[in-house]
DNA sequence: TTGCTAACCAAGCAAGCGCTTGGTAGACTG
DNA sequence: CAGTCTACCAAGCGCTTGCTTGGTTAGCAA
């Protein structure tokens, strides 16, 4: 952060700088996805929201395909991180299930809730191999839950199968984006609160 | 099925059968919409699943989009009488919020499933006009399940807003159709005593 | 027999789509 | 200073889309 980061950063303003809209127009291929759809929005469209033509596009991506594969793919990548932070922050089996429920609740609605809606909602616009290539990639995602989940039921914390109660709580959690207002009289934490409420009897 | 209804059947499929072609195209255009997206599936997909050309199509239909609102008006029809006949069908409280899970998952998985899933997960396909106007229809629906939850809460069967956990009930329910296998080792009745043992503590 | 209508076909239009091509300005490299 | 490379533009290609148009056939009523 000091001249010599500064400098780097004039420099980088002179070159050429690839990083720079590829991340612009993930960015904005996030945005247009989750209001749009992805096969409402054009590649005109994209290429327009980050000032360029739209045959530049395919200078930064293959297809428009890998445009979405990537936005999933990077989305993914933070998701996992995000969940795996909020599961070694807590102590307790009981903590530790409201802090993924109150990540996932965040991935979903703050800073990351462009890339995350789309990755929730729209792998069906992938051809059938990118679909099962982030299907993979949600695993690591799932497994930090079931684990959870296993751990809560060998506790008594819950007597449900894992595995339902994981799908029951990702469409509970998902279905959010289409009715849950971020700004509005009820917090993230309340939201958060209500949800594990459903998922043990206890919850303070 | 005796010799008049043999007769009627002949004379059937000489005079012109305007609304048979019209339930035909439904049908295929709520399969369709449902396997591939509406924006996925061409008017000539369509037309080729009941055996026209393109263009007919547009006989029956003024345009693409009416079909899509047309499925899903027909079908908020279906799920608000079979939502209803569930609801009046239990005598306390507790049977009627099980009628309701089970009524929403049979929607959902039985014969129907292609408008609902349609209905539940394409709504943004529509223009915003066609879009408030099927989430009008939708009201009805949900007031079914919004009185049973008051009922609920009055009753201290559940301890949650009945707003809320409707939303999460919706997602919940809604997102089965992308894991649940109707023919599998579990059973519909299975799955929605799940889902009912997230709502209340106890139920056998 | 004539007239009318529902239901369709054959052909194609205008617009938009994803994507390609050939070229160029500007910064960096040896 | 020549050569190279990145990042873009300008133009447009081939294709698909939703939808239109004009004409045809079969059934029915008067």
């Amino acid at each position: 952060m000091s001249v010599s980061a500064y400098e780097l950063s004039l420099q980088m303003a002179r070159t050429p700088r690839l990083d720079d809209r590829r991340e612009r127009l993930l960015d904005a291929a996030a945005r247009l996805f989750r209001e749009h759809g992805y096969e409402r929005t054009s590649v005109r469209q994209l290429a327009e929201a980050v000032g360029i033509l739209s045959g530049s596009v395919f200078h930064h991506f293959s297809s428009k395909e890998e445009i979405l594969l990537e936005v999933m793919r990077s989305t993914i990548e933070r998701m996992i991180s995000s969940l795996h932070e909020a599961s070694v922050s807590a102590d307790t089996t009981e903590a530790r299930l409201f802090q993924l429920i109150r990540a996932e609740l965040e991935l979903l609605h703050g800073p990351t809730r462009d890339g995350v809606a789309v990755t929730f909602f729209q792998w069906h616009s992938l051809g059938p191999d990118k679909q099962r290539h982030i299907l993979s990639m949600r695993e690591e995602y799932e497994n930090i839950w079931l684990e959870a989940l296993q751990q809560a039921l060998e506790q008594g914390l819950i007597d449900t199968d894992p595995f339902v109660t994981r799908r029951l709580l990702t469409g509970a959690n998902g279905w959010t984006i289409y009715w849950y207002q971020a700004g509005g009289s009820m917090s993230l934490d309340d939201l958060a609160g209500q949800v594990c409420h459903l998922l043990f009897r206890e919850r303070k």
